[in-house]
DNA sequence: CGGATTTCAGAAGGACTGAGATTA
DNA sequence: CTAATCTCAGTCTTTCTGAAATCC
């Protein structure tokens, strides 16, 4: 491909100073990259990211409601419903009017959905390995680190 | 507001342990949330992040064509042309044909450009300070510092 | 002609809001 | 009646592609 982007590396750093002093701006970059990375491994399997996310909660925590799915995976619950609409169709789920609250549905994962949890992870594991490869060990635990406790405080209100 | 995101404070952690080691992730939502408190700073001055990013490369590097603009703000040549129109609107830069090359314009910040561009840097100033609040002077460095090369990583094909 | 510049039109994804229908 | 759940229909913003028109 012959586009924009292609044309952005490798020229003399003409990066305005005040510019390199924004957090946000430098995680707005680095995030984009980072998904686009994910979004093109996981493309080859007709995979998303929120699969990956919902079926690991699936996994972890065992069949839930759509409204505590949402809450496990920071995905909206309007969201949601597309999400598990593919995770259905792919059988990798089955999602079912839980009979002790008709407004909710059981949403359970499948010998399949385990089956290709553990493929997207395969795939998401070494796309992270690939993301953060200049870094060290150490040093990819300081920046889990940092950004974490940003995140949280973000999180939180702050 | 009474709305979802709210709803997401203060649960007991019931992220799922894979979710914790995907960088992308991490980045994704931190991102999103530093986005977020950047625009809410600004919305009140009816300003967005790509004035501060336009003004900048303007004020640090001179009167510029839009293409070169692009590469120093790595925002998009087509998306340039509607911010250029917010600037020009408000005064804040004058967009002139070049006469050496009637293809280009010739972009140049004005005075009042350049009091917006120190009100701006004001405000992100302090969203910037408020985001890292729970880091300390060092521990900013290191979260630049390794921000930057994961970024660097990913800018030039990692 | 090939190549660069500006502009417009739009695709694709993520984050988010609001409201309707149903049920507790 | 209030509140929770699921669903649909959108908005908004960002990133990115493609192509037309103009000019070097």
């Amino acid at each position: 491909m012959d586009t924009q982007a292609e044309l952005r590396f490798d020229r003399g750093d003409q990066t305005p100073e005040r510019l390199k002093r924004q957090l946000s701006r430098l995680l707005g970059m680095t995030s984009a990259q980072a998904s686009r990375v994910a979004a093109e491994a996981l493309a080859p399997f007709g995979a998303h990211k929120a699969h990956f996310v919902v079926l690991a909660a699936l996994e972890e925590f065992g069949p839930a409601s759509q409204a505590s799915i949402s809450d496990r995976t920071r995905i909206y619950r309007s969201d949601l419903v597309a999400v598990l609409n593919e995770l259905a169709e792919g059988g990798w789920i089955v999602r079912a009017p839980d009979p002790d609250d008709k407004r909710r549905n059981v949403i359970t994962i499948t010998d399949a959905g385990r089956e290709r949890l553990a493929q997207i992870e395969a795939v998401l594991d070494a796309v992270n390995d690939r993301i953060m490869a200049p870094l060290g060990a150490d040093e990819r635990e300081q920046l889990f680190s940092l950004l974490g406790r940003v995140n949280a405080h973000l999180a939180s209100g702050g």
